[in-house]
RNA sequence: GGGGACUUAGCUCAGUUGGUAGAGCACCUGCUUUGCAAGCAGGGGGUCAGGGGUUCGACCCCCCUAGUCUCCA
């Protein structure tokens, strides 16, 4: 059975158990201290912790997932891929354990031709929890599971926790036993390769208090409301049910898998080492496939970065398999392919998808490239120097700094006869990865606890009216100080207030948080910052400028109309531009996030290189037009489904509502997913002006812009700017570049040609000075100052050139010039007066000594100074008297 | 978020006890010669990423900023 089939019996079965299908979240989590949705049930999390009602009782779905904590250890063994589905069914207060168990039984053992998957029912094993004996009651009486396969299992194995205070419970695992092929009997207790877990079933029915780790932790009581949650692996089942190994050979990844194979005219099965490779390369395509499908670009940084790796890996795992060429284009093709039936949108977007794993393909092999160098260089040293092996610092040296996979530099140091140092490799790493965790952990706390916000949501949602006024009446229901729920505000208290309707807008979708005031009887509270903390609930913080308010009070909302104004010129700027930006440079320009307020925006785009300026212009003109044009700006809901038909650009890393809003500005031309606030027509955005575009890492762009009045403003600074200018050259703006130009050109030129003017002049005087030398000695001596000069350069050219004059006879030039406020001394020596033991460097340190400073060089020119004028007599007599000796 | 490295002529890069910035390619001029990356001679081209500090003196040492590459969480 194809894996797409299961996927339909699946949710087609619960479809007619009353559940509701939910479409798989993204892959970005919407929970900020989870990278990645690791699991089916994370997209319900609020639901079962209570902090958001359930907007179903019953619920199902398959879900995307990605866990790289597992990463090495994918392609070794049978169950670890960096990418995988989970098949959900959940119960929000409604069923529990009873029917959990038997419609996972009747799923897994009834007839294909009903809908099930007709596994054998003699080859199903379960475990329980030690002291859950309505679950074995129910496996035993409903099921018809004999005895002899249940398996009690203790809290590590079989209790399911958060690991913090909160809902716990009991859970319930299907094994399928894959024959005495994979090994003994007994069960899963005996041996978990051989009878392999398909289906975790949690009940969620105990209230479990403070304690670390898997089963130290106390059971407080009973929750009021019990949920189900459970998960079975799609590709576990779709590996038993299709007849193959491990998830690497199911429909889904093995086409990639051969196609990998056949790059590499290798033979999959007729080597271990390359086996893994193979399965490294179909398992972190898909995974990146998806990823990025999830709108994730590589970066250096969290997700991004995960993603970089997996398709980095997977070319080092190709070059290790013996192929140098760029492969990408193939691979993706063949793993889309085998992936669309279940994903349609990866059709649709596959340009995009291949582009960026290109980019990073061609990236990364430009990163060998140079890497293959230093390995070249550490190689050789390790020769010259005899070693046997190459250094850990070396290998660490290559893998950090200039990102070259270790196992290639064992393969290439191998192939020179060399080990390599992987002990002290691997404690370098350690190092750095306990240096991050410590970070990570620091940040970590600060991060605050939702869990106050729980009483509020549960009455229901803050009512947003903002869309279509400025000022609403509403009334306190919440305020919470110092994380802390209270009764009353005073005056002088900065606090969050929640209310049961807001004309405010929370920061969103890249909005700044409207700004104005909250007031009643006698009661004025400054807004300061508005956000949704937990979905639905919207929180005020405020400053009480006079007055006290309580629970219960009534009040008026009073957003600041110019800020409104300026907020909707900026957000709806910011659409123009985007739409602007994909005319101009395509549809593959997507925004990856975007931040606005009044007067301000700026816009992460997916993009590779650098806007040429005349690309800026156009994106600059095309926005302008689009505002001049006086579109009509329209804000509709419908259905995600209708949104998508019409055309919306639905941006990823985002996630919406069953009901969304879409923003069009000129009909088709721009229209987007949005819930932020706009001008009605485009031509109140009045003028947008780009301030800059900047690289935000490989693969992502930056656009600032300012917007009206601001936009004006930061154009008249620049003709006052020009104004100064034309004035001060004395020229029309026309004729400005080119004047700057030219002066400078023409600046440049007299300051050589007075540079010149003066070495001339300067080695005019050679001929006397060489005459005018003292004999100290056998030696011949010129002492001359020549006054101030604009470098030390003039000097040491007069004292070079005064030496060479000389050259014939032992001679010593020793010229000082003033420069600021300084002596610069420069003694020069003719091959003969080194002969005679004289060194210029010496020299000028004796003499630089008198003048206050230092100095040296070598033997033939030397240069020094200090900042004592008046010493230089002192200073040249020393001179003279130390050569004489 | 935390580390490591890089930034020098139009391009690719050298440049250590801190003491006058170099090579190859490209460019210009001349000669030679007709070709397969032509040869010879000469020449132009540098804010050594930007800013600050230490020093008589900084491409070099210290601090800050920016850009690029890279590893880790």
């Amino acid at each position: 059975m194809k894996t797409a089939e299961i996927r339909r019996r699946w949710l087609d079965y619960f479809a007619s158990k009353d559940h509701e299908i939910v479409p798989s979240a993204s892959l970005i989590s919407e929970d900020p201290t989870l990278m990645f949705t690791v699991a089916g049930m994370v997209p319900f999390i609020p639901y079962m912790t209570g902090l958001v009602p359930a907007p179903y009782k019953r619920a199902t779905s398959v879900q995307k997932c990605v866990r790289t904590l597992d990463i090495e250890e994918v392609g070794k063994t049978t169950r670890h891929g960096t990418f995988f589905q989970m098949n959900g069914n959940f119960s929000f207060g409604d069923y529990f354990k009873k029917e959990a168990i038997s419609y996972a039984w009747e799923f897994l053992t009834s007839s294909k031709a009903d809908g099930g998957l007709e596994l054998d029912p003699e080859l199903l094993w379960v475990t329980v929890y030690k002291d859950d004996d309505e679950s074995i009651k129910i496996w035993r009486d409903v099921a018809n599971v004999p005895l002899e396969r249940i398996q009690k299992r203790g809290m590590k194995d079989n209790y399911w926790s958060t690991g913090q205070p909160g809902p716990a419970g009991p859970c319930s695992e299907i094994y399928y036993d894959r024959g005495p092929a994979y090994g003994s009997e007994g069960g899963p207790e005996a041996d978990e390769n051989r009878y392999i877990e398909i289906w975790n079933l949690v009940f969620m029915q105990f209230e479990r208090g403070q304690g670390t780790g898997k089963d130290s932790f106390e059971i407080l009581g009973e929750l009021p409301s019990k949920n189900i949650d459970t998960g079975m692996g799609l590709e576990r089942v779709a590996f038993l049910m299709q007849g193959v190994d491990n998830l690497y050979e199911i429909d889904e990844v093995r086409p990639v898998l051969d196609l990998a194979a056949k790059l590499a005219g290798k033979t999959y099965g007729a080597d271990a080492d390359d086996d893994v490779r193979l399965r490294v390369v179909a398992d972190h395509v898909r995974s990146a496939l998806m990823l990025i499908g999830d709108g994730v670009t590589p970066a250096n940084d969290a997700r991004g970065y995960v993603v970089r790796r997996l398709l980095r890996r997977a070319v080092r795992a190709m070059r290790l398999l013996g192929v140098e060429a760029p492969v990408f284009k193939e691979l993706f093709t063949a793993s889309k392919n085998a992936m669309k039936a279940s994903y349609p949108g990866l059709e649709t977007d596959f340009e995009r998808i291949l582009r960026t794993a290109v980019n990073e393909e061609e990236a990364f092999l430009r990163t060998l490239n140079s890497g293959l160098l230093v390995l070249d260089e550490e190689i050789a040293k390790a020769k010259s120097s005899k070693a046997l092996a190459l250094t850990g610092d070396s290998v660490f040296l290559l893998h950090d700094t200039y990102g070259f996979p270790v196992d290639l530099t064992f393969e290439i140091a191998q192939e020179a006869g060399l080990e390599i140092d992987r002990e002290k490799f691997t404690s370098l790493m350690n190092i750095q990865r306990q240096r991050a965790k410590d970070d990570a952990k620091q940040k970590r706390s600060t991060n605050a606890d939702l869990s106050v916000y729980g009483e509020f949501r549960s009455i229901g949602v803050t009512k947003f009216t903002g869309y279509d006024e400025l000022v609403s009446a509403a009334k306190v229901i919440g305020l919470i100080r110092d994380g802390l729920v209270v009764k009353e505000l005073k005056e002088g208290d900065v606090a969050e207030v929640l209310l049961d309707e807001t004309s405010f807008y929370a920061e969103s979708g890249g909005q700044d948080s409207d700004s104005g005031f909250i007031t009643g009887d006698g009661v004025s509270l400054e807004v300061l910052d508005v956000q949704k903390p937990v979905k639905g609930l919207v929180s005020h913080s405020v400053l009480v400028k006079r007055g006290s308010i309580a629970i219960g009070s009534k009040v008026s909302t009073e957003v600041s109309a110019d800020w409104r104004l300026g907020a909707a010129q900026a957000h709806s700027a910011t659409h123009v531009v985007h739409a602007a930006l994909r005319q101009v440079l395509g549809p593959q320009a997507l925004q990856s996030g975007s931040y606005n307020k009044p007067g301000y925006m700026r816009l992460d785009f997916s993009w590779s290189e650098a806007l040429s300026q005349a690309t800026r212009t156009e994106i600059e003109e095309v926005t302008n037009l689009a505002i001049r044009q006086d579109l009509a700006v329209s804000a509709q809901f419908m259905s995600v489904k209708e949104a998508k038909t019409f055309g919306a650009v639905a941006l990823f890393g985002e996630t919406y509502d069953e009901s969304v809003r879409v923003i069009q500005i000129g009909g088709p031309w721009s229209r987007e997913l949005c819930g932020g606030t706009h001008v009605s027509r485009s031509s109140q955005v009045g003028l947008v002006s780009i301030i800059g575009e900047a690289s935000v890492g490989s693969g992502s762009r930056r656009l600032e812009a300012f917007v009206g009045f601001e936009a004006f403003q930061a154009l008249a600074s620049e003709r006052a700017l020009v104004a100064t200018l034309t004035e001060s050259l004395k020229v029309p703006r026309e004729q400005l570049a080119e004047k700057i130009q030219s002066t400078v050109e023409d600046l440049r030129a007299a300051q050589r040609k007075l540079a010149s003017l003066s070495m001339e002049q300067l080695k005019s005087k050679i001929p006397q000075l060489a005459q005018a030398a003292k004999k100290v000695g056998e030696t011949k001596v010129v002492l001359e100052d020549i006054g101030p000069v604009d470098s030390a350069d003039l000097v040491r050219e007069l004292a070079a050139a005064l030496r060479d004059k000389l050259e014939s006879e032992s001679a010593v030039a020793v010229i000082a010039g003033v420069s600021g406020d300084k002596i610069i001394l420069i003694v020069a020596t003719t091959k003969k007066a080194r002969e005679a033991g004289i060194s210029s460097g010496i020299l000028v340190k004796e003499a630089s000594a008198i003048l206050g400073g230092g100095g040296g060089g070598k033997d033939d020119i030397a240069q020094g100074g200090g900042p004592e004028l008046k010493k230089l007599g002192a200073a040249f007599a020393a001179i003279e008297k130390s050569i004489k000796r």
